[in-house]
RNA sequence: CGGGGUGUAGCGCAGCUUGGUAGCGCGUCUCGUUCGGGACGAGAAGGUCGGAGGUUCGAAUCCUCUCACCCCGACCA
């Protein structure tokens, strides 16, 4: 058997693409599935894999690809390759293992911090196992790339990754070790055919092919640029209800973001204007002592988050030693929202147009802000200090309950909030005055995180509806950043030296396989997508050593295999029962059973994986057929 | 990095309070009976009780230190 095999493969020419699907005995590969799964697995996606005997642990966040996971993350590496090849990309394949050197010139060293899987070799050298490869690229593309002649051009590769995770968790899906796609493509315009819109525009849809093929239930949503940087950027999320991620989309116009990018709709203005509305009461002072987040300070109160205002303090940082040196001391940003609702940083940042970071409480107490337990009152007076308010925060008049609106607060006192905040009185000034006069320290924006319900900021602002999801693919347009920071740059076609224009593109894909099991699943077991699937059919032999059964799960096994189909003979004496329970974990999509009474008629049963029931009988000579149809 | 928890056979767990020959279920191996949804009987193999130090005649058990792992939070592809 094993002689023909391999004499009929040296017959074959090295230039046929006719594909001979494989034929793999259960009994000669290593597929240890198990009754339990590990006590530590809780995602059905993880708990299903092990137990299936796809992969095996092997320290926090680093797992064994046994024969199954590997076959099925080839599967995904050949679609992605396919995908990425048709769309104009060439492959490579850069090293893992790079030194810290090149992060230097982008500064990325320190942006990563510890998630950088970051040691020391033998000589002292500070090296790095690679989370991400742009700078590596984009040195290699500067000493390769020589003539716009070259240009636009898409590299990527399949590649293990690092990233030394806090807390690695959920199995396959956020390891300290993954298996990525990524993808950088180089420019020298925005726009026209050779430019980066153009080319980023491709890898759409590109990743709508390769998540599509895959049998992915997925949204292509608005994302953050994050810490790689950028200008836009789309996330590709596979839909499922135990998705780590918050997407929120617009029923009438398919608008998609994640929470961080979402922009919220017009929301309609107070009738009386922001801020109009009479105190409801004396300010009183109440002692909240130990009590860090916001639900504490409630319960303790017997308030509601909704009627607390919070407020936010970050201090402006200073982009270059000129911004320092014109604007010197510090700066500072204070934002306030609905106590129920969460800031929005990159929303903040763009507003106050200067970057941002959390103010350190140390220092900020020092400016007066005790963190913790601050009000909008800690802005007034300090120079150098905006203070910008949510919509649904500058409220002054309750028009549900028609009557002034109740607020609590922090009481700028450590361990102490007040009740019946009032922006008039408390600010000591009209603050919607103050907005529009010499006072320009205020201002109303939309500086929070968009939630479910919010008016979508497309068409006609329908409610946006939430949605869990699991990121599989990422898409940036990087612009000129890493080029500008490691001087990329060459000669355009008019002789003038130009900043190459570059976009980077991620697909996870480890990750993928995860998120498929997690969308794909039943109390059982796995339920494959035939794209995906490690094997396409498996064919269930109930007597292992009966030679009739023997004879007829290889012929139907070489005829299905002839037409590309996979196939898997579960050959092992063992009982029934336990290969229809394995049958059911591994999720083949296709179950050809082999018994003796289907068998006395010249026909197996033929079993979908997921569907209801026994299956149905077929015979011998029509069951190839019949998987081929299923599987188209 | 904060809070909580767990390390005992390949997997799941008991034993620890109150120190005295290391156990159970699943899995594995052998033999027999079975054979369409995780069979039954008989027998067998398999453990530095995470590691180091200490207390003690004696430590899985008590004490100290350490390492690893997990969960929640913060952060994140």
């Amino acid at each position: 058997m094993t002689q023909q095999r391999s004499q009929r493969s040296h017959q074959q020419s090295p230039i046929s693409n006719v594909r001979r699907g494989d034929i793999q005995r259960w009994s000669q590969t290593l597929i240890p599935t198990a009754r339990e799964a590990p006590s530590d697995a809780e995602l059905p996606s993880h708990r299903l894999l092990v137990r299936g005997g796809f992969i095996r642990r092997v320290t926090a966040g680093v797992y064994d690809y046994l024969p199954l996971g590997w076959r099925v993350l080839r599967k995904i590496s050949q679609i992605v390759r396919e995908e990425m090849n048709a769309a104009g990309g060439s492959e490579l394949l850069l090293p893992a293992l790079c030194p810290t050197e090149l992060l230097k010139e982008t500064g990325r060293a320190e942006d990563y911090g510890d998630l950088l899987m970051r040691f020391e070799d033998r000589h002292g050298r500070d090296s790095y196992l690679a989370p991400t490869h742009e700078e590596v690229i984009t040195e290699m593309a500067r000493g390769s790339i020589t003539s716009y002649k070259q240009l636009p051009l898409n590299l990527y590769q399949i590649q293990t990754k690092y990233r030394d995770e806090f807390r690695p968790r959920a199995g396959l899906l956020r390891g300290r070790e993954f298996i990525m796609k990524d993808a950088y493509s180089f420019h020298l315009s925005l726009d026209g055919e050779a430019g980066l819109n153009a080319g980023y525009d491709a890898m759409y849809r590109a990743y709508t092919n390769i998540f599509s093929r895959c049998g992915l239930d997925f949204s292509a949503v608005e994302a953050e640029a994050g810490p790689i940087g950028g200008s836009a950027s789309h996330e590709f999320m596979v839909n499922c209800e135990s998705g780590e991620d918050t997407i929120l989309v617009c029923p009438e116009t398919g608008y998609a973001a994640n929470v961080e990018k979402c922009e919220i709709g017009e929301r309609t203005a107070p009738a009386r204007g922001f801020f109009a509305g009479e105190p409801t009461g004396e300010l009183d002072k109440i002692h909240t002592p130990g009590c860090p987040g916001i639900v504490e300070v409630c319960k303790l109160m017997k308030v509601k988050a909704r009627d607390m205002l919070k407020t936010v303090v970050f201090k402006v940082v200073a982009s270059t030693p000129e911004e320092a040196e014109g604007y010197p001391g510090d700066w500072w940003v204070v934002a306030v929202v609905r106590g129920d609702h969460d800031v929005n940083e990159g929303k903040v940042r763009d507003f106050a147009e200067c970057k941002l970071e959390l103010a350190d409480p140390e220092q900020a107490k020092r400016a007066g802000f005790e963190i913790g337990f601050v009000s909008p009152r800690a802005a007034v007076g300090k120079p150098q200090t905006l203070l910008v308010i949510d919509p649904d925060a500058a409220v002054g008049w309750d028009e549900g309950k028609d009557k002034p609106r109740f607020w609590a607060t922090g009481a700028d006192e450590k361990d102490h909030h007040v009740k019946h905040f009032n922006w008039a009185r408390d600010l000591g000034k009209d603050p919607a005055l103050a907005m529009g006069a010499d006072d320009c320290f205020f201002a109303v924006h939309s500086i929070r995180n968009a939630i479910e319900g919010d008016p979508s900021p497309r068409g006609k602002g329908e409610p946006l509806q939430a949605k869990r999801g699991i990121e599989v693919g990422h898409i940036f347009k990087l612009g000129s950043k890493y080029s500008d920071a490691m001087g990329f740059a060459i000669m355009d076609e008019n002789q003038q030296r130009q900043s190459v224009i570059m976009g980077c593109y991620g697909i996870g894909v480890s990750r993928t396989l995860a998120a498929c099991v997690e969308m794909s699943h039943d109390d059982d077991g796995i339920i494959w997508p035939a794209a995906l699937a490690p094997y396409h059919v498996l064919i269930t032999v109930m007597k292992a050593d009966d030679e009739r059964q023997a004879r007829v799960a290889q012929q139907l096994a070489d005829e299905l295999s002839e037409r590309g189909v996979d196939v898997l003979i579960d050959d092992r004496s063992e009982r029934p029962g336990v290969k229809f329970k394995d049958a059911d974990l591994i999720g083949i999509p296709i179950r050809l059973t082999l018994g003796d009474k289907a068998l006395d008629q010249d026909s197996v049963e033929f079993k979908v994986r997921g569907s209801e029931g026994k299956g149905e009988l077929v015979a011998v000579r029509e069951a190839a057929m019949a998987c081929l149809e299923n599987l188209a």
